[in-house]
DNA sequence: CTTCTGCCTGACCGATCGGTCAGGGTCTGA
DNA sequence: TCAGACCCTGACCGATCGGTCAGGCAGAAG
């Protein structure tokens, strides 16, 4: 019988997504996360350097989805621009929901951790995407509104299937973007060049 | 001349509306509410009998119009009851802006505190009312994104004024609820009966 | 056997939290 | 002049936080 390695890195992560979920992070102590776990505290602070370590470990897989999807919005503009950002961001958001919910309402702060600082940049560029790159208040505020509403909602909704969430999302998603006038198709004159 | 009575009472309740609106409930010490006003923190507890106490008359003006708001909903249906809930959230969501900033995420958690214990049902038929009742998924969810959207945007665009920002997002709440069949108008026939 | 290494722990640290308390200063009205 | 109400404070409390540290234990290697 292969003896059983017991994987207490993987336990203590696991162990700290679910309560990170239920009480956030800061609401959340080392104590907390090693009685789930059954071990002692000293044992996660062996594995993992410090508290902000462990959030970031976790986060990981999440923030290279954002960061693929902040690429592939380089070089789009108006429509295209915002579906491209609507649907990699629903996507994004139900593959990841439980990391949402994680980060629920704490955005703000933990942004300033060093480890997430790149984070706001990346998701400004979003907005901006799903804004349709207008700079018009309304479309602004749309994007925005999406934004939030979507992340909460993924949080918020655990008990729905992935497929059905994402559809009712990017139908929400298209719907509710101000709509903007795509630039020209054309190939670009010498006005169309960056500025 | 007359002599200035020191408001501190006052000037409590508006420092601690400011370091929450930045720092966040929980983020927010006694401490730092009295280094703000310039006290020292056994003051802020001689004004307030506990920091649960000074939140919950910092949201008290707001938590009186959402209770109203609930009234307004009382019976309406279908599409009238999305009109009025998306109205009245948004006009609330508007005015009370650092209210709602204050809140901004820790909700839940917040939510559990004696002192709020309605407000979560009062949200609940709120947003039921901006889904028109429906509970076909999609509306649900369209109601809860907006309803968190629009909270997070209020909280977000502090820089722009009331109007313009109360029209932008009715306009966007308007284009974003799923569209439900509205009960025929006709007077109740016999089948009509609340059952 | 000894030695070494990886995993884990209890005890402990300084800092900070929300909250209490006895008492001091000031104003007012008798 | 004195009593009492009101406002405010420093000192202090127990609890909890994230984090450190010396050492115990088990198994593999020599």
């Amino acid at each position: 019988m292969v003896r059983a390695v017991p994987d207490t890195h993987g336990e203590i992560l696991a162990a700290a997504a679910r309560r990170f979920t239920v009480t956030g992070y800061r609401g959340t102590s080392l104590q907390d996360i090693a009685r789930e776990v059954g071990c002692s505290k000293a044992t996660v602070l062996y594995h993992f350097a410090n508290k902000e370590a462990l959030l970031a470990e976790l986060m990981a897989p999440a923030i290279g989805v954002l960061r693929d999807l902040d690429d592939k919005l380089i070089g789009l503009t108006g429509a295209a621009a915002q579906e491209v950002a609507a649907q990699g961001f629903v996507d994004l958001a139900v593959r990841f929901r439980q990391e949402i919910a994680v980060l629920r309402g704490e955005f703000p702060e933990l942004l300033c951790q060093p480890a997430f600082a790149h984070i706001q940049q990346i998701s400004d560029r979003l907005r901006d995407a799903l804004a349709g790159h207008s700079d018009r208040p309304g479309a602004r505020i749309a994007a925005l509104v999406l934004l939030a509403g979507i992340s909460e909602a993924c949080a918020e909704f655990a008990d729905i299937p992935d497929d059905a969430l994402r559809l009712a999302l990017l139908t929400l998603a298209r719907r509710a973007v101000e709509p903007v006038e795509t630039p020209l198709p054309h190939p670009p004159t010498t006005e169309d060049k960056d500025s």
